[in-house]
RNA sequence: UCCUGAGUAGCUCAGCCGGUUAGAGCAUCUGACUGUUAAUCAGAGGGUCGCUGGUUCGAGCCCAGCCUCAGGAGCCA
């Protein structure tokens, strides 16, 4: 960080190896802290402080060193060293540091230390996620992961989006997102019990049964009814029993509320925002990605032929980058679905037959990697299959009733956005909350905004990891979160 | 929750038809070498075969139940 033009370093300022592999300069004194990686032939320490995928070499004078200082140099030990750094006389590097001093900062015994320097599984290294940072895949994943984040707050910063933060906690179970985790104070041995033998939640902390949120949305309408756009980005939970790589029982989402917009501009915004981040990843993160390709290439050789995918990683995010999204309605993608080879010759599972029924995973991936062969929006999905704020269309002529929905599929990870046209005319809302048996009174609040200075407005939610796990080539959304939280572990 | 597969050394795995002392590679340790890049070479140590019960003269192997993991499905983001 102390890098100055000109060639002056403050020495008792420790330099990120990040810096220094991309500095021009050698011969210069400098001070670095990490981790090693390996150290080979009692003489190159490959010392890594995670500020880059990148690992400097370090340069021991082991015939001047004392023999239980070397000894200490192991995997994992957390080190400090100074000395000169110079042009690299071995192939393999641009430059390395050749320490005049050492000092071992943190042992690290190798008979114990679960990491070692060889290929470990994704399996190993989630049940020792506590250490699993301090290898090259999970580096670049938690770096890339970073970038993402950052890239979306600033891509709604720079359109004048209000972060609104909405609670964590909810008396709302409204919304029928998902299976919810209660929150509550009660001894559960001996909670209180009413008259009749019920749980008794007058008496809990809040005085009413609450829950972790599912989503931020219906709190977020409310923001954007004043402040016109705001996002949340925050954690969300789901005690669904779902064991998939695309499912956590917490997960971060992002979730925009515009205002005045209809479904077109909320996909073009959604779609805009998937563009924004992703280039920026690509930009940010240029060693990570690279490495994250080479890992998912070499992983895939193990695949036969036909499993493998046509395009690299980074391929298919330029790709990405470069393509316009597939627009059309779920009753045109029933139509192509129908038409499908894989319909025609009962290759589905699931048979595509009638109008009216959501689609299945084999579906939206034949859509996706199949037909269009990129990410695709689809929308005006039939009402009776989605949530009961989406805005209701007209009727058509064939009698089908949808709603002003929008999925974003993406290729390998299925639906990554999930938004709509939010239903402003309250007689309509109210109508359908009756037809749901979603009750009304609980969410008189939410009600209110259709009541006061109602407007036509739309929103979406993006799932986070989803997102990481798309640019970063990963396959199991548990890699992609520091500490995952799904059935049966809560570890760390 | 359902379907399929798996659980054997620190890790990744092999282990035949149920039969003597359960193997390999990597990692670790010891020694050699000393400009290495997954270093190399030589040697050594390392096991409650997921758990519980059953069948059998005899179980890593067969049977039952349970636990955990992986992949797929459902629910979804």
């Amino acid at each position: 960080m102390y890098f100055c033009r000109s060639n002056f370093i403050i020495m008792s300022q420790r330099i990120k190896i990040k810096a220094l592999l991309e500095s021009e300069q050698t011969d210069i004194q400098v001070l670095v802290k990490g981790w090693v990686r390996t150290f080979r032939n009692n003489q190159f320490i490959a010392l890594n402080d995670g500020s880059t995928n990148g690992n400097l070499q370090v340069v021991v004078d082991f015939e001047n060193t004392d023999p239980a200082l070397l000894k200490r140099i192991t995997t994992g030990a957390a080190i400090s060293a100074s000395g000169t750094l110079v042009a690299s006389l071995g192939k393999g590097q641009k430059v390395e540091l050749k320490a005049s001093a050492i000092e071992v900062l943190g042992d690290c015994d190798p008979e114990t230390y679960p990491i070692q320097p060889k290929k470990h599984s994704l399996e190993f290294l989630r049940e020792n996620a506590h250490l699993r940072f301090r290898t090259n895949t999970f580096g670049a994943i938690f770096r890339v992961r970073n970038s993402l984040a950052f890239a979306i707050h600033q891509f709604f910063q720079e359109r004048g989006f209000v972060y609104l933060h909405t609670p964590i906690i909810t008396a709302s179970d409204a919304e029928g997102a998902g299976e919810t985790f209660h929150v509550t104070n009660f001894d559960l041995a001996n909670p209180p019990k009413d008259d009749t033998g019920a749980v008794d939640f007058k008496e809990d902390f809040f005085g009413r049964p609450t829950n972790l949120t599912v989503s931020g949305q219906l709190e977020g309408e409310l923001g954007a009814m004043a402040l016109s756009d705001i996002y949340t980005f925050g954690p969300t939970f789901r005690a669904e029993n779902s064991n998939t790589t695309r499912h956590l029982a917490e997960f971060w989402m992002i979730e925009p509320e515009m205002a005045f917009y209809d479904l077109n501009d909320n996909m073009d915004l959604a779609e805009a925002l998937l563009k924004y981040v992703i280039k920026y990843a690509l930009e940010k993160n240029v060693e990570d990605i690279e490495f994250l390709t080479q890992r998912l290439l070499d992983e895939e050789k193990q695949k036969p032929q036909q499993d493998r995918s046509e395009m690299t990683l980074i391929e298919k995010l330029q790709f990405c980058l470069n393509n316009d999204f597939e627009r059309l309605t779920y009753t045109e993608a029933i139509d192509i679905l129908k038409e499908s080879t894989p319909n025609k010759k009962k290759k589905f599972q699931y048979p595509v037959e009638g109008w009216g029924t959501d689609l299945q995973s084999e579906h939206e991936r034949y859509l996706v990697e199949k037909h269009f062969k990129k990410p695709v929006i689809l929308t005006d999905y039939p009402k009776q299959i989605k949530a009961f704020y989406m805005r209701q269309n007209e009727t058509d002529m064939n009698g089908n009733e949808t709603v002003r929905a929008m999925d974003i599929l993406f290729p390998g990870i299925g639906e990554i956005v999930g938004g709509s046209q939010r239903e402003e005319r309250l007689d309509k809302l109210e109508q359908r909350m009756d037809e749901m048996g979603i009750p009304k009174e609980e969410l008189w609040w939410y009600l209110d905004t259709r009541r006061f200075g109602a407007c036509p407005h739309a929103g979406f939610g993006l799932g986070f990891e989803r997102l990481v796990l798309f640019v970063t080539g990963m396959g199991n959304i548990r890699d992609v979160i520091p500490f995952p939280r799904f059935p049966k572990n809560a570890e760390f």
